[in-house]
DNA sequence: ATTACTACAGACCGAGTAG
DNA sequence: TCTACTCGGTCTGTAGTAA
């Protein structure tokens, strides 16, 4: 649905439309927009073809009701914005799970981080990422992750190797708590790894290429 | 400003451009809108010169902060869509003064009435009413109040002459508290007839002309 | 009064491409 | 690589107008 349409109808609830009937011509509504009655006329037909609105048409206006299909194309909208002013401290990933070993299992296998990890997480992760790869767009999200603070877990030396500091972030999938892994020296990358406690292919029935969203708690 | 410039605005903005620089190349951008690479260097572009977003070139990507007049643009849309879901006992009516002797002027010199709109609203009101002319748009949400209970003013007999219910609705002006005055059998009208404690027009400064907001609640 | 069709003008998008 | 220009095709808005 493009962008006028959705403010039309999103005028339309503005007027009342999103809770009941309401009555109001083409002139008036094209009025209220901005364009002209033909415009909103046209925009009228092409909403009610789409199933965002029903029409009556009286004698003189007509009586429009959003159906519920358009209620959940503004309600998309909303949530943007609500995320934008209100949901500050999260942060959504959308991307899609990839196969590959990822540093982050290697990292979590280190009993020097497991011991903080169940400290600080409060989980035993189960040992084995989920990788999800991200399209660039929402792998810019990850610069917000580095301004932000995050659960440290410090580093340690072990077998004569030197590990230095992780930084993770509590997360939710579908209502699954994990966490995010970020290998410091972090160059520019577009994959995320994600721990829990259960394996989350299985507790989520995700495949190689399955839509995810990580909800990513800012601390 | 256009729907488009406000999608990519609010692209920008869930990207983390709402609360600090974010690193993003066009493309990219693009990509995450459904656009060409082309079409979202030209709507950064008209977005800079509209002084909504600021920029940095660097080597590779482009740095986008977005300005306090973008993050201004966005609140609006943010603020709409609260209305429809969130702040349904409340309409808002956009309007300018008008002059005029009105109906409610007349009812609300009536003892009868003037008891009970003390009872039920808390003030005696100023001996006047402050009409307001609403565009045909706004005049169709009046249908709205026609749904809503409000505070009824029962009716009574004064002078041999009966007096009808009346219906008025809490309302507020710029923190004012004042009443809208439905009277009872409203033909299709584009005016309402506001009454409060003081005279609106001093209170708030107001002439013929001046535009005027009220947030009607819907009790 | 309305709604909505047609026809045209102007805006917009994206492929190609320069810097 | 990147951004952003030009240019042509397409989309979109509106005046005129019919019903």
């Amino acid at each position: 649905m493009q962008y006028d349409m959705i403010e039309t109808l999103k005028r339309i609830a503005l007027l009342g439309g999103a809770k009941h009937e309401i009555e109001i011509s083409s002139k008036a509504l094209g009025e209220s927009m901005g364009v002209s009655q033909q415009t909103a006329s046209k925009r009228l037909i092409d909403l009610e073809k789409s199933g965002a609105i029903k029409r009556g048409m009286s004698v003189k206006r007509q009586r429009i009701t959003i159906t519920e299909h358009g209620l959940k194309e503004l309600r998309r909208e909303y949530v943007e914005y609500r995320r934008i002013f209100e949901d500050d401290r999260r942060i959504y990933l959308s991307g899609v799970v990839a196969s590959g070993v990822g540093e982050g299992r290697y990292y979590m296998s280190q009993k020097g981080y497991l011991s903080q990890f169940k400290k600080e997480l409060g989980f035993d992760p189960y040992p084995g990422t989920l990788n999800v790869d991200l399209s660039e767009a929402e792998a810019s999200k990850l610069q917000m992750l580095d301004a932000m603070k995050g659960v440290a877990l410090g580093g340690f030396t072990s077998e004569g190797r030197t590990f230095g500091e992780v930084k993770c972030f509590k997360a939710k999938i579908k209502d699954i708590d994990c966490a995010v892994i970020i290998p410091k020296r972090t160059h520019y990358r577009h994959t995320v790894e994600i721990v829990a406690e259960k394996r989350l292919r299985d507790a989520l029935g995700l495949a190689d290429g399955s839509a995810v969203e990580i909800i990513v708690s800012g601390e």
